[in-house]
DNA sequence: TTGACATATCGTTACATTCCGATATACTTG
DNA sequence: CAAGTATATCGGAATGTAACGATATGTCAA
């Protein structure tokens, strides 16, 4: 067998815990909930200004947030007859950073 | 159509650029996936190390490892009859430090 | 060269995901 | 109530992915 060649040492994450993760990430994984988020990000929009952002029939944005509603990735609030879906887990700022910065933000 | 309130302006990125980014996230989104980055994060290993550290055998560690290879995820290097994949894309360590946070680093 | 080991590839099967049209629910206005 | 709009759900077809056994390549050591 090779070599094992310990640095940082300390206990790995439970594969478990990383099957939770990766479902997570997997949810995260599409262009369009991608954008979703960047654009819950930056401010407050409805099913259908999302829909329209990616280009999509407004029912299948409602799936892909109720995805990641599920995830625990984002929540939702009615006003009147719209829905707000807005950011619930923190770590989507630092997540959407790395994109950003690997593939950027948009030509300006 | 619903209230647009834009709060912080900036170009969206483009869906095309954010399809790469989803394609690297459905990469990374596998439990075994993860724990073998985990593990390259901290130190050296060989294939058969990370498949051992997984339950898994060897050759489907070695087709994980491809998978990640083929997005800039890692590289690989030879020695001997042992392979070596580091970590290439410097954003991974702060998406682990995302799981971690959020999902546990190991009961110590 | 032979045998043992480490890693990689191939082909198949089972399962999950995406997309879409159709339809359903919920709210608002007339 | 009826009509229109916003959102959600359902069922099926097409596609993608994971896992596995079998097999192939490459390396070392005797």
């Amino acid at each position: 067998m090779a070599t094992k060649t310990r640095t940082t040492a300390g206990k790995l994450t439970s594969l478990e815990a990383l099957g939770q993760a990766a479902e997570c990430l997997r949810t995260l994984a599409h262009p369009h909930r991608l954008r979703m988020i960047q654009m819950l990000l930056r401010g407050k929009y409805a099913v259908g200004d999302l829909a329209e952002a990616c280009d999509i029939p407004s029912h299948m944005a409602s799936e892909h947030l109720r995805l990641m509603q599920r995830c625990g990735l984002l929540t939702a609030g009615k006003d009147g007859r719209f829905v707000y879906y807005a950011i619930e887990e923190p770590h989507l700022q630092a997540i959407m950073s790395c994109i950003e910065d690997r593939f950027g933000k948009g030509t300006e």
